[in-house]
DNA sequence: CGCCTGTTTCGAAATCTGTCAACCTAGAGG
DNA sequence: CCTCTAGGTTGACAGATTTCGAAACAGGCG
């Protein structure tokens, strides 16, 4: 194979970030508030009403979180009436999980090959 | 942790918060440079003068974010004589993905059970 | 209309990032 | 022994980003 990409980088090419595929998830789950709506959401669909409920914050702080997650993508808004339903969108936490479980193989496979200066 | 929360939930006891197990995971992968650090760790250990000259940036920046690293259990620091090298601890990352990929899961199988107000 | 659910806007407070200066340690060479 | 230099670390501070709450606003339904 290829030992130029197996042992060390010849270069500062990391176009290839895995990481930076998935910025937003990683960063919206890194706050609090907004990773505890998204595991009520995982128990299934719930309206801004339970979220304010649960969360015990006021409404225009969840109804925030809840733009920034519709716009990345990660929740479904339903509107229902008067209420608003969010529904979890499970693909891109697959996606993130694939894409953190490859680093971690990456790391155990490529342990061995240090790069010396 | 609790199974029977798998289908609705009764309460809004939320105390077994998945993600916030691994907070800090999310939060430093959320930084574009400590995820570039990542990436560069990923292809096999390396020393602090490799990342600075990869990443572009200054030494103290990239030590900071590596102590931030460090402090959190994603990477272990190797003294080698003059150098420090760097390896990426592979369980956190496996983790994490773990607890994403159970998200996406669990969104799938709570889909149809709506909470109603 | 009045009430309720939800969103938007805006400003203040808290947090985070990058950089500068100083300090520490390990080798090189007298 | 000593000094000198290079690789790394630490602490502190300015600038930018983010988060939260209060008030105002937009629709749906009785």
């Amino acid at each position: 194979m290829i030992k130029n990409l197996t042992g060390g980088v010849p270069c500062g090419c990391y176009q290839h970030m895995v990481i930076s595929a998935a910025p937003d998830l990683l960063r919206l789950l890194a706050d609090p508030t907004r990773a505890q709506i998204i595991e009520i959401l995982a128990a299934g669909p719930a309206c801004t009403c339970h979220l304010v409920e649960d969360l015990g914050t006021t409404q225009p702080n969840v109804s925030n979180h809840l733009r920034a997650l519709r716009q990345a993508g990660l929740v479904k808004a339903e509107p229902h009436g008067r209420f608003t339903y969010y529904r979890l969108i499970p693909e891109p936490f697959d996606a993130a999980a694939g894409t953190l479980s490859d680093l971690g193989e990456r790391a155990r496979q490529s342990a061995g090959n240090r790069r010396e200066c």
